[in-house]
DNA sequence: CATAATTTGTACGTATGTATG
DNA sequence: TCATACATACGTACAAATTAT
């Protein structure tokens, strides 16, 4: 790992340990040269990567401060897995129905949207999220399957996206993510507890590669009172 | 301005006209240093912030190649307000209607939200946005009156961040954003034309100065069917 | 298949500017 | 006025990934 992110890393350690509170300074870039033996340039590029996850800011003349922990606990900056956002949020019991897994030709729109041509062949896989016994969410991902090889229903019930970079070995660059309000369809009403609701909150994700090759096509639609979504935003 | 970010804007206006499309190359490093007699580390700096604005990606040993556009033209990374939002969208018709704009003391809620004493003066504005003649979202604004002074109507159907950056002066630095689904208020159902839809889309936005003061909290409460957010993540 | 050239990534050093107290 | 702290800019060197030779 990169001398910058090690610095980065154990500052953060600090910040979630508590030995560096809320409001308090960091040590000024001169002494974390110091202290870490290191030039300006890397210590800069570590507090950076703080300041990009939310955990600081900086103000010239003063120094850099801690932000309150509250806004991290809840944070989807940067591209996170269900299974990784829900680790985080601790105490709330979670299980995954694979409700199917299976391997179709590409349709017209599908075929455009990955931009291959029609008839390729795109794994399919279906998933019902069970937060505290209710079935609140249902995951319909959409994988081309010669960029993501070996899905099974297996796979699907852990991390997708751990298969993904620690057994397929590759590395994911960007997401585009929407959210918005639809109807909930005859589907949602069958494999969710929308308990009377309406519409249901819809993220569509698409994802790739690091070569910019668009491998994830996913929509996670969410029972409206379960949902929420929280970042930092910077000017 | 510094020399990196208008590197950067130069670039980003060639992406944007057109000049460099989608999935090009950007001109190497070494040229860029040459085209703009700079050095290596202003030109990264320059690239950094496309990257993080969402115009490129950048690839060890290849190069650096430009995302395609549609992304970009919905793209709320960033903190960034109706008023400049919707000048963006274009070709839809955009009034503001200041239901009301008046200052209260601080709540025992607000007073604990903003860190102040109970009493505290606040500025409150209530708005609704129309968009194509239909009533669709209501804006309760809440601004610590001795950070945000002399806001009047006037200043309120206009963009009320120009008036903090422009003729106060001050810089805004983060925001921390919430989005969730609510159920109707009756103040939803009276300033809305909600057409029959039980529950909003609510967007909560707590705002801070450089100096890390925290001067708004606004709630944004959207029609469901109207409601969109985009943003582009990296892993 | 091996090597070299190209391109981005990391790290160090130095100097000067700007904001704060 | 001065010291401190972060911001910008220039330069150098080597590493790692990719592509061309």
């Amino acid at each position: 790992m990169p001398k910058y992110l090690q610095i980065s890393q154990q500052l953060a350690a600090r910040i979630q340990d508590g030995s560096l509170p809320a409001e308090t300074k960091l040590p000024s870039e001169t002494e974390l040269m110091a202290e870490f033996s290191s030039s300006r340039g890397t210590v800069r590029k570590a507090i950076d990567a703080l300041l990009e996850k939310g955990f600081v800011r900086k103000q010239q003349g003063k120094g850099v401060f801690v932000l309150s922990q509250d806004a991290i606990e809840f944070q989807f900056n940067g591209i996170v897995s269900f299974s990784e956002a829900h680790q985080k949020m601790g105490q709330h019991e979670v299980e995954t129905d694979v409700l199917s897994c299976d391997v179709i030709d590409a349709t017209d729109e599908l075929a455009q949207l990955f931009s291959v041509k029609k008839g390729t062949s795109i794994t399919r896989i279906k998933r019902v999220r069970i937060i505290d016994g209710e079935r609140v969410i249902l995951d319909i991902n959409h994988f081309v399957t010669e960029l993501v090889p070996g899905l099974t229903s297996a796979v699907a019930s852990g991390s997708i996206y751990t298969y993904i970079e620690q057994t397929l070995n590759r590395q994911i660059s960007y997401a585009k993510r929407k959210i918005e309000a639809q109807p909930a369809t005859a589907e949602d009403r069958a494999q969710l507890d929308l308990e009377g609701t309406t519409h249901v909150i819809v993220i569509t994700n698409d994802t790739y590669y690091y070569e910019g090759q668009h491998f994830e096509h996913t929509e996670s639609r969410h029972r409206l009172d379960k949902f929420q979504f929280t970042d930092i935003a910077r000017r």
